[in-house]
DNA sequence: ACACTTTCTGTAAGTGCTTACATCGACAAT
DNA sequence: ATTGTCGATGTAAGCACTTACAGAAAGTGT
């Protein structure tokens, strides 16, 4: 069943069953309703591949991210695709891992794909300066196709990025820390992402603010996942710690595990931060204080951007929101 | 740059290259070499709608799920993400919601993307009979592509399911929890789709077997966040439970945090056992026991039955796997 | 040297749609 | 009656590929 059938079923050429199909205002409503009768008699639904050939776009945003697993990012690619959709576009997934090569071969992949926009989530495809070879990939695709970056940063045409401003939030975050009267506070990351180190820098500024000195010690890096955070901090742990910011849910978890294995009370002789705000922090118990970093918001931003770029308007390349920090109880204040 | 403009510099005719692009046997090793390099130098990329309109198909696989941001979704998809991209396929991904128009919908939708085949998550389109409304338009889907269903079941031609036998094993743990002692077990639920109603029914059956009569105060319905759980329970727990089933760790959590509110011990005066063996399950204390439901052992079944299709064979209609008990600080066996 | 394969390459006809341009009828203005 | 205008429809040329079929080149056997 093609256009050709329900073109003679309807006593019409092609091109007005084509007018019809995209709702032109050069055909009259007696043949459109005719020729709207007939296809859905015939259950007739346009070939996308004609289609796509013959606009050069098929209404479908392109999706990367290194893991859907991850529950933020899952958040952000079920709130992204559902809005898509709302707009009239599909999406189309691709999870690229999380190393170079990986992540360049999906965004390289996915732009085959004839995408009208492509979103990138996570902080991995950040850069600092913004000259790192990761950026490099994502600088060409946006020759070719505007990008969205969630919740990290690239500097370029034709780029437009949401990010959490995680060094601010992270400063008020252990600045709180500070005022409950903690001074030995852990850093505790895992990654080295752009995000990682804002926060890092955001953590030092706030010891800075308060007089106390940078040590090293309180650097931490840790494994990923909760039983290995607690392991590694069982392990290494500096003893005269008060306080712990973690990069993560769960990292803040493992931590607050170690603590009980320790027979370190939280949040009487430690206090312990998370970020992201997942469902982890409200699982432990205590209940995890954790930073909200604002997912939803974020997306909503780069959707927003992308519907004003597609309208022929401008759009922001760069948009700062701030964490909420949501007190609970691995801390006093 | 199209496929004229590669024959022409390559010194061949377009067919030529359109066989070297498909590796045809057909062209000799030394133009396939030719037209590579060609290719490459002008990095060349086939139009993804030309191909598709030529071929019928785009190696694309289309996925259906009510909700990505639920965590075993994610993991579903993620894997199957993965999977598909090294067989060559792209995923095109729609997340349906729970409403029964909404993923007729969705399926519709992702149909006309001329996908090759087709996957839906989740259990809410499994039938019990195998004759109500929700499964109708997968019936009418699998018509025109094969249908995959994890963690569901739909009997029909065309349609591939792989689900845990959800029955059997809350049976096998429901029995762990009698021979413990318990004797007042509540079933805590939330949803009532064809999966919860057969855990019900391995929960009723272990009872039957340890000669337990039943009680209808011991199905309790609960809402399904981890604070609302709490607080009904609180509301109309009845007061000789001392165990609890629950059909997923989310349910489970608000169970734990009830216990601990109400004063009651766990594991010592009261047993938990989750359903899914999340991140959450590991993150509470004590831990919870939990049945991993072999998320990634459905979607491996479900790929290879793609596969062989594919490829020709014959597939499995229907496959059962066994989930399995983790034993964790909620129960004392 | 000839016929006959076999191997490789080219020609051209799809594939189903969009859209610039042409056409046609109706109606208004002259 | 004649020209002009405008709205509705049709014609045909893309769009970038695949592939059946034709044909040329090369190799084989006699």
């Amino acid at each position: 069943m093609n256009i050709y059938d329900i073109a003679e079923l309807a006593g019409v050429s092609i091109a007005t069953v084509s007018r019809v199909v995209n709702d032109s205002p050069l055909v009259s409503e007696k043949t459109k309703a005719r020729v709207r009768k007939v296809m859905e008699e015939n259950n007739y639904v346009p070939n996308v591949f004609a289609r796509g050939l013959g606009l050069g776009t098929m209404k479908t945003i392109g999706i990367v991210c290194p893991d859907v697993s991850d529950a933020y990012m899952a958040k952000a690619v079920a709130y992204l695709e559902k809005n898509f959709r709302e707009y009239g576009y599909d999406s189309i997934l691709q999870c690229s891992g999380r190393e170079y090569e990986d992540m360049r071969a999906a965004v390289a992949n996915i732009l085959n794909k004839k995408i009208d926009a492509l979103f990138l989530i996570g902080s991995c495809y950040s850069v600092e300066g913004g000259d790192t070879p990761a950026a490099d990939y994502v600088r060409e695709a946006a020759k070719q196709v505007p990008v969205f970056v969630i919740n990290g940063s690239i500097s370029g045409d034709n780029i437009y990025c949401a990010l959490c401003d995680d060094r601010e939030t992270t400063c008020q975050a252990v600045r709180e820390l500070i005022r409950e009267g903690r001074r030995n506070i852990l850093f505790l990351h895992h990654s080295d992402t752009y995000s990682a180190r804002q926060k890092r820098s955001g953590y030092l500024a706030a010891l800075a603010e308060a007089g106390i000195p940078e040590n090293d010690n309180l650097l931490f890096h840790a494994r990923d996942d909760i039983e290995s955070v607690k392991q590694d901090l069982l392990a290494q742990c500096p003893t005269e710690v008060d306080g712990i910011f973690a990069t993560n849910d769960r990292l803040a978890v493992g931590a607050l595990k170690f603590a009980r294995e320790a027979g370190i009370r939280v949040p009487e002789e430690l206090s312990i931060i998370g970020y992201d705000n997942s469902e982890l922090a409200i699982c432990c118990q205590p209940e995890l204080t954790s930073i909200d970093s604002m997912c939803e918001t974020l997306c909503r931003i780069c959707l927003d951007n992308m519907l004003r770029l597609l309208r022929g308007r401008k759009a922001e390349p760069l948009t700062y929101t701030k964490g909420a920090l949501l007190r609970r109880g691995t801390t006093r204040f």
